[in-house]
DNA sequence: ATTGAAAGTGAGCTTTC
DNA sequence: GAAAGCTCACTTTCAAT
């Protein structure tokens, strides 16, 4: 990730950002259009958008319940001890797991917060006894249930 | 949001799923290709699963310190009390504060997580301060600074 | 840097097997 | 569910202001 060049963003980028954050799907007549741009002129910040990586990428959301996985919850997990190789070790082991949505490595009481969405409650126990604690480095877990998960208003709110 | 009907998901559905969480912006064309269909036949299926709301949306994702933002957070709130309207008050508030980027309603020793990116701390004292302690319903606050995030292998590794 | 116009490509639709 | 052909609209590129 080579993404160190200056920001360098107008007003019109970032609006443009605004409307691709919401929905990614508009065709750029459409955006280019809302934002009272010419459509070449509104391709061509789009495209630059990407190229600077100020876009990193574009993904479909799906919806966890319909896919069978209508709980989430948030596993608190503290380690024993931070030793840096064991620690990586165990970052990328907590993402490959099935179900785990996110994976946040944090300073703090906890050392990292694994978001899942699973089918039930025996579900979410088999990860963390059969995925989780089973790491010797693992010191204790603490899982909390997510009752909703919201969109916050962003980077791009005025 | 009624998105009651049973899933219903074949082998196909699921890779093309995988596929598209992944990326998005692939066309029809090499989708089809990549899973062996016809075109035809993978444009429907990706039809259908938006129609059913499999597929809720697809969005940009930014890079946050490209915009300005590279310190991440993650903002613990606990409550005073927890009566129903006063929650979903607060709920409403700290999705809308800007810079945040998810809000998770949780069970559990914590009321509220709340995923921030800023520009430095300063700005994340002023969340804290200025958004979130100002509620009398918040007890009290943890913040635990974000060293990484990654995605997990989600709901449809194999 | 933005615009307008022309050319290439993909999406969406219908029919057919 | 898969294939073929058609139309329309979008993206892209180029020359010009």
């Amino acid at each position: 990730m080579v993404t160190l060049a200056k920001a360098q963003l107008d007003e019109v980028d970032l609006e443009i950002l605004a409307v691709l954050t919401r929905d990614a799907e508009v065709t750029n007549k459409a955006l280019a259009r809302g934002l009272g741009l010419a459509e070449s002129t509104c391709a061509h910040r789009v495209r630059s958008l990407r190229e600077r990586g100020i876009i990193r990428d574009t993904r479909i959301r799906v919806d966890e319940a319909a896919l069978g996985s209508p709980l989430q919850a948030i596993i608190k997990v503290r380690l024993a001890n931070h030793t840096g190789p064991k620690v990586t070790a165990l970052f990328d082991a907590l993402a490959g797991i099935p179900r785990v949505l996110q994976v946040f490595h944090v300073a703090g009481v906890d050392d990292f917060l694994v978001h899942v969405a699973v089918q039930d409650a025996t579900a979410l126990r088999d990860i963390v006894l059969e995925h989780i604690t089973v790491h010797p480095v693992v010191r204790g877990t603490e899982t909390q249930l997510v009752f909703e998960l919201r969109d916050g208003a962003g980077l791009l709110a005025r």
